[in-house]
DNA sequence: GTACACCAGGTTGCATGCAAGATTAGCGCA
DNA sequence: TGCGCTAATCTTGCATGCAACCTGGTGTAC
């Protein structure tokens, strides 16, 4: 391939490309979402050239999207070769201890800020998401909860506390470990969301803050418990 | 300068390298450096090949560093050219917003799961760190308070959290902002400590999360004076 | 049979070349 | 004099080549 030259690539370029998407922004999502979808387990290598030949572009934009994957710490570069990351029970702990820190946050934020469109918003999402996701499939219910906690975290109005917490979540909550979710533990964690919007409507900031931080110690429980 | 041939360089190597330290590496805590400590001021360009002549090695390293800097947040790639970021005051109050959420909660983790000795610690750290900084360089008070901060976060025993939390503390307390506090301002923040310092002893776990985002209340307040 | 050294293959770190696109400056025209 | 257009320059995005280093395997000595 030439350089500078814009071919058609293997890269799913359906995401909306805000400016003109770099290919190591292509890269980079697509990876992220190969790891975040179980594609790419954890501990297994990832070959620089390998990629480059799959994508269909040099090793330089790999080289980007896999730099930028280590910042978020989805991957680790040993000494010589990338891997996906795996997270130990303690890891997983600690990931959740960020999260309780920043959810709990955002929902007294969203409850004491946000405006009444907001967390009306919330509401809507969460009985449109649960009615959903109780007979529906196991994938469905990232998706729903992606769109539930943006939107209290777009209700707490902290572009960068969202940033945080979305760059997060792929850790905690993702479609490899939502798989494992059995039904009555997803409808579990669908009753800590009603109890949460509850509070968020009531404004209620303690209330709510308290209420995220026991969904995401909650969420903790079942995922610890499957790891073992 | 042949590839592969390790030779000088016109970067401060004397941080402790953990791994063989990548030239990648040296360049992004040469820049992240140079950010923090004003050198290079918002919205000033960066351009890589000047960068690489100055650090005299290949525009690789310098791009590879962009990218992780990127990541923090520290500069920002605009359609062609990286610039220094700099912050609206809505994003330095964003910025504080999170770091109100992090380091209330480590204090609050640090105050019920710390170890005597990492409380001794804390307890030791700012005694003898407010001694020196009351008459001493404004410089010496972001050392003391990282050293101080560190110490919390270590007590805390969440490396994830650690490690967000020093990411982002680059941003809302560096070289640059501490030249503008004044003496009374300073005083007042190692008064913030003091209280931090009493309830993490107590082992209250509710107080000290209520003190730190106090404390770091009152930091936003000074800091959005001057900025404004 | 075990341990050590050496060799070959694989993979990355870094340097560099090229072209597209952005930026800037200069020029002509209103 | 001010504004818009065009050409030249600047800067990056990407591809690619090379050498070092890590890894794994084989052979030899004890």
């Amino acid at each position: 391939m030439q350089p500078g030259v814009r071919e058609d690539r293997a890269i799913n370029t359906s995401t909306v490309a805000q400016d003109p998407a770099t290919l190591s922004d292509e890269v980079y999502r697509s990876l992220r979402s190969s790891i975040v979808k179980g594609e790419h387990r954890p501990n297994a290598r990832l070959i620089e050239a390998e990629l480059a030949e799959r994508l269909q572009v040099s090793r330089t934009p790999i080289r980007d999207g896999l730099l930028r994957l280590a910042s978020d710490g989805l991957v680790l570069s040993r000494r010589r070769g990338w891997v996906v990351r795996e997270h130990t029970p303690e890891e997983i702990s600690e990931i959740y201890g960020v999260r309780l820190a920043l959810e709990g946050y955002a929902a007294r934020l969203a409850a004491k800020v946000g405006d009444d469109e907001a967390l009306a918003h919330i509401a809507s999402v969460h009985h449109r998401g649960s009615d959903d996701v109780s007979r529906d499939a196991r994938e469905r219910l990232v998706d729903y909860n992606d769109l539930f906690h943006d939107a209290i975290v777009e209700a707490a109005g902290n572009r960068r506390l969202a940033d945080l917490i979305r760059q997060n979540r792929e850790y905690y909550f993702n479609y490899r470990i939502a798989a494992l979710y059995s039904d009555e533990e997803a409808s579990l964690s669908i009753a800590g969301h009603d109890e949460l919007v509850r509070t968020l409507l009531a404004r209620d900031g303690n209330a709510a803050e308290q209420a995220a931080r026991e969904h995401v110690g909650e969420a903790l429980t079942v995922i610890l418990a499957k790891v073992r």
